[in-house]
DNA sequence: TGTACATCAGTGAACGCGCGTTCACTGATGTAC
DNA sequence: TGTACATCAGTGAACGCGCGTTCACTGATGTAC
């Protein structure tokens, strides 16, 4: 942006970020303050209020990010796939689940609504380019034309709906469970397996409603 | 237990863990440490060290008492509905579900791998009673016999496998996404019926893998 | 083009606070004989 | 049954620590004229 100068930093916001990043994959949200991230971008431990009011804004900040990076792996892993409905539904799985596991502390507080906090009426582009992905996933599945993020917020049939609840959990659900150690009865190898096999089911659930 | 006598408080193990619960569900993690607990069960503030070596000690405590309060919820819904697959199904949602949104920050903490570190080859008894009566939801929808909570360790067919994964991704997702305010698509009245048709669909899934 | 001044961005010392921990203690309970 | 002693459970003062916040400051940048 400008040019560095031992006084002004120049790129402190863009630093303070890249410090939380790396501080909360280190040691995550325990000793995650203000002063830590300043520490880590090298500044004073005021320097950060004239970018964030507080902790939780510097969260909002983070966890931003952290969708923007979730729907750049959607949109990669979907390439993938694209045209194979089944395994459209298996890359949106495993791009979620591959998000969750190398971000665990990302995936957490992106998910956190008491920590976080965006307006629910306004939320960030990247928040709404991740839905906008998962729903066109969902439309596809029922060969019905896609949306842009712009129509995000109009009005849905109870039927895209339902498919979309049943799609965004299970993908949700699965990486959550993954994240957290809870799929234990799951040998370690059998996991993308298992994962392949219940999106193909889900994916046949979805379309065998549109069809009739 | 024993006679409350002035100076030996008699109880102070579950006196603390009601003090957590309230602390937690006033105030969430933030502001949640062992003084506060002391504080709130009217003992100095070193008494604790007595029955929790930390404050991870007293969390994985009271996420125990979590499971036992998940899978008391899980039992009387069940019951409720014994008999019909499709209604078992949502009941294990809704369980699920309003577990998850009366005791947000019981969830949190349950799942929360890093907090409360149970030893997995060793879970507590209302963890494994827990997944045991998830396992026995899917296993009646297939139409085998149950298992007890001895048997959970034992090894489990790969198809089992798969739609207990299926099962629990979907009523742990979408009361996950529910809890963090993700659905907003969904209209505050429509979230039962969604949940309800959700399930059936489930459950439709879940059976007709293992008719033919 | 130069000058004056306001604003912006970062510094560093100082403060009060609540935390976990150490420590010496106190009072009640359990056990050996 | 009584006594002596160890152990258990809780107290309360003191400590160092890192936090967020206040404050007066300093140096760089932007703008008006």
């Amino acid at each position: 942006m400008s040019v560095k100068s031992a006084y002004h930093h120049g790129d402190l916001r863009n630093a303070l970020l890249e410090a939380a990043d790396e501080l909360l994959q280190e040691s995550g949200l325990q000793g995650f303050t203000l002063r830590a991230c300043a520490r880590k971008a090298g500044v004073s431990h005021m320097a950060p209020k004239h970018h964030f009011k507080d902790v939780r804004g510097l969260l909002s900040a983070v966890a931003e990010r952290g969708f923007a990076r979730l729907v750049e792996l959607l949109v990669a892993h979907l390439e993938q796939a694209r045209g194979d409905l089944q395994e459209e539904m298996f890359a949106t799985a495993a791009a979620y689940a591959e998000f969750a596991l190398g971000n665990p502390e990302h995936f957490r507080i992106m998910f956190r609504s008491d920590l976080v906090g965006f307006d629910p009426q306004c939320p960030p582009p990247s928040v709404i380019d991740t839905f906008t992905e998962l729903t066109n996933v969902i439309l596809r599945q029922r060969g019905e034309p896609e949306i842009t993020p712009a129509e995000m917020s109009s009005p849905k049939s109870a039927e895209l709906v339902n498919d979309i609840i049943i799609g965004w959990s299970h993908v949700h659900g699965y990486a959550h469970l993954r994240l957290e150690g809870q799929l234990l009865m799951v040998p370690e190898e059998a996991h993308v397996q298992h994962m392949r096999t219940a999106s193909q089911r889900l994916a046949q659930l979805i379309q065998s409603q549109s069809e009739p």
